[in-house]
DNA sequence: TGTACATCAGTGAACGCGCGTTCACTGATGTAC
DNA sequence: TGTACATCAGTGAACGCGCGTTCACTGATGTAC
């Protein structure tokens, strides 16, 4: 004979690993602002208030999922500067930022939109941006010429990301390619 | 003997324009997803039916706004590429796309998620693509090439002002002419 | 110039909706003796 | 091994809210005769 609970119970720490979850598969498909702690839980299966045994209120809940998102893309732009071949690792770091954009709309916009209201900055002292100085530092004259060409750099890859996102550029790989492409597009 | 009436009537159009206005306005302080048609009506001073006499519904609201936002961004454009001086018309160009954003945050985001809902482009046969063209045309060797060159010069400016809008970078004027600078920039 | 009437831009009350959040609760789980 | 009890993760009902939209309406304006 089997007992059914029927307050079903998920064990520490799962169902705000299954709400996060829920967010992050919800944010392919629908925009940040029609996304509800409601949906989330019935997505999950649980009611609305179970959600507050794991977060005091829906902005950490937001919250969470942006830093679900920061680490998603860092993991993403790392393995690319990895597999890529030598000298290439930096175009690859951009490719990997535009694609991951592309991959997951409503959180790339969700992890910017939510650091500004955190106050805190999305890169500065991750590993893209360490390998970004690296590069800059080869060929720049001087602090100032590093910085401009990493504002630059970012500048690029967030815009061609943004615009392709918005329908304004096809999301496609190729003129990812294209357009991210150290032969063309920095003097130094 | 002054008669008041008690249902105030807008001269032809002119309610329109007040609602228009009230949300250019309130899109400078605010983000699209805040923005009710009852608070609009509210700030105009009429009732929340009224708005129906002139836009069939909320989302006609938006879509007039965000072709108010399209042109005035032009405007800003072409106002600066005329004020500059010759040879620096593009840059200038770039620079006021990024300063229009900076002083309509919400209506510069709107312009581009309402696009594109509508399916339509917001550059392409404008004055400041054309004068992108012209700029490009000058040293690219080929079709292809002019294509990646304004595309890449759009990515830049977009991007900047995204980042700019978001706060990861300061909105600082002086930034923006030091990134949006053709002597570093491209090689062509 | 006066009257009859259509048009048109407003009004206020009402609707149903999904939302975030609160409340008092219940049943299962783990621990101390 | 069995019992008593604290803890903890769920439950469902209820709240107030502002929203977009609908409805039947009213009063002013312009036109035809």
């Amino acid at each position: 004979m089997v007992t059914v609970s029927t307050s079903k119970s998920y064990h520490h720490g799962d169902l705000r690993a299954a709400l996060l979850a829920a967010g992050l598969k919800a944010l392919e498909e629908q925009d940040i602002g029609e996304l509800s702690l409601r949906q989330l839980a019935r997505e999950v299966g649980v009611s609305p208030t179970a959600v507050y045994r794991h977060f005091p209120d829906k902005d950490a809940l937001l919250s969470a999922l942006a830093n679900a998102g920061i680490e998603q893309m860092a993991a993403w732009q790392q393995q690319a500067a990895q597999t890529a071949e030598s000298g290439d690792a930096f175009a690859a770091t951009g490719r990997a930022y535009v694609r991951w954009a592309l991959a997951n709309p409503a959180l790339f916009k969700l992890v910017f939109g939510q650091c500004r209201e955190v106050g805190q900055t999305v890169f500065g002292n991750n590993d893209a941006a360490r390998l970004l100085r690296g590069y800059a530092e080869g060929f720049a004259r001087d602090e100032a010429a590093v910085q401009r060409f990493m504002i630059q750099a970012w500048a690029v890859v967030h815009g061609l990301a943004m615009l392709m996102l918005e329908g304004q550029l096809p999301a496609d790989d190729a003129l990812i390619d294209q357009v991210i492409d150290v032969r063309t597009l920095f003097k130094g």
